[in-house]
DNA sequence: TCAGCTACTGACAGTAATGTATGTAGTTTT
DNA sequence: AAAACTACATACATTACTGTCAGTAGCTGA
């Protein structure tokens, strides 16, 4: 059966990646959509014409359009777990903690990473959403790694467990709710945002040094 | 012409409210939906059929989904904004910062505040979406109120007006963070979370009240 | 009680997105 | 160089949601 149209005009040139190269550069389309707009923006029309294919070769290779999304997922939770955690485990700046946060909020803003959670926590209330790594153990993992960096840092004893954990929550929420929203907050011009909200960072560092380092009031209830 | 069909059954009760109160209906029920969803969970359908109603009528009282949207987002934020305005201005509990923070957090999480939030801000990255205030101007009011009172609080002078700002800034994006993926970052099980996040807010509220009311290092560069 | 207003409905149009079926064209292997 | 493999394309099926249209039903005032 031949019934199938001849193109007449342009056969469009069909350029031939490998497999990989193929899922990162659909992958890198639909994070550079993300960056710059909402779920309602990855689409993959939209995502296949960034990359300059036809969507079904998105199909072909994630499957679903669920499947290129936890391709997505787990490519940049994994970035950034890998940079933090090899951060903290060199552990060769001295004054990390600020590194910390910068690093942690650039993955957020600039990489998308706050969009990505953001969008499972709106789709998923109940969290049974897996996203190939354990967050809780992670956040544990963290905190016990900077508490071994307090205790060397200035000789002070790091509150408890639980009061580090704190902190590290605190930080990667505050990140994560500041890529989302700070803009909205912030009265500074445009031009003026990134410097002020590089002191936010710092002095959110400061803040988390001093709650963690040293001893609270301690008259709990 | 009677060619439209005429039902043999059930003509379907009808029954009969006032715009007021039908607004007022079909946005509770958008937002138990919003709540317990993503956006992808606010659908005309859905929500009319939690009033009760036809999803058409729904267009007739707000004119579009986007309508509707938007119609929920005056009422949360102002829902908000007049609760803790007239809180600090009141100001009669004494510990109410952590109140405040409380009040915050049960606004974020349980009237959805979160996911209105996250979702503006992921439709709209550039920020031109009008909801009816003005978030800085609203930070600025409330930073001074918050100057104040801690000026009168302990007698210590609050550090400026930027640090203020800072406080409040970080109380908003870590409760708003926290609304939407505290409980992805909790080891703890659901019945102890409450506790836990309880706990947290508190925490917060101490270093929050530590980090604004006691002068810094100083040594500023 | 009649007229007018409007909340409300069922049916349908329009659109847009994901996913499928089938065939084409590079690349590799023997 | 031919066969086999697979990345990729075109065209279509399916589904699902928003918005429109024309008519119905309940309330209110003269």
């Amino acid at each position: 059966m031949k019934n199938t149209v001849v193109p007449s005009g342009s056969p469009a040139p069909r350029r031939r990646r490998s497999a990989e190269v193929a899922r990162r550069e659909i992958l890198d389309a639909a994070q550079q959509r993300l960056s710059s707009g909402g779920p309602d923006a990855l689409r993959l029309q939209d995502i296949a014409n960034d990359v300059g294919i036809a969507h079904p070769t998105i199909l072909h290779h994630f499957g679903s359009r669920e499947g290129l999304i936890r391709a997505l997922d787990a490519r940049t939770v994994h970035a950034l777990t890998d940079d933090v955690i090899s951060m903290l485990k060199s552990g060769t700046t001295p004054t990390s903690e600020a590194d910390l946060i910068e690093r942690v909020a650039e993955t957020m803003d600039q990489r998308g990473l706050a969009r990505l959670i953001a969008w499972w926590a709106m789709r998923d209330p109940g969290g049974d959403a897996t996203l190939g790594i354990d967050p809780p153990e992670l956040v544990q993992n963290i905190s016990k790694l900077i508490a071994e960096r307090l205790d060397e840092l200035d000789g002070s004893k790091a509150e408890s467990q639980e009061v580090v954990s704190f902190g590290v929550r605190l930080a990667v929420i505050a990140m994560f709710g500041d890529a989302l929203v700070g803009d909205l907050m912030s009265p500074a011009s445009p031009a003026e945002r990134e410097a002020e909200r590089h002191r936010f960072r710092e002095w959110l560092a400061g803040l988390l040094l001093q709650g963690l380092a040293t001893p609270e009031d301690d008259s709990s209830d």
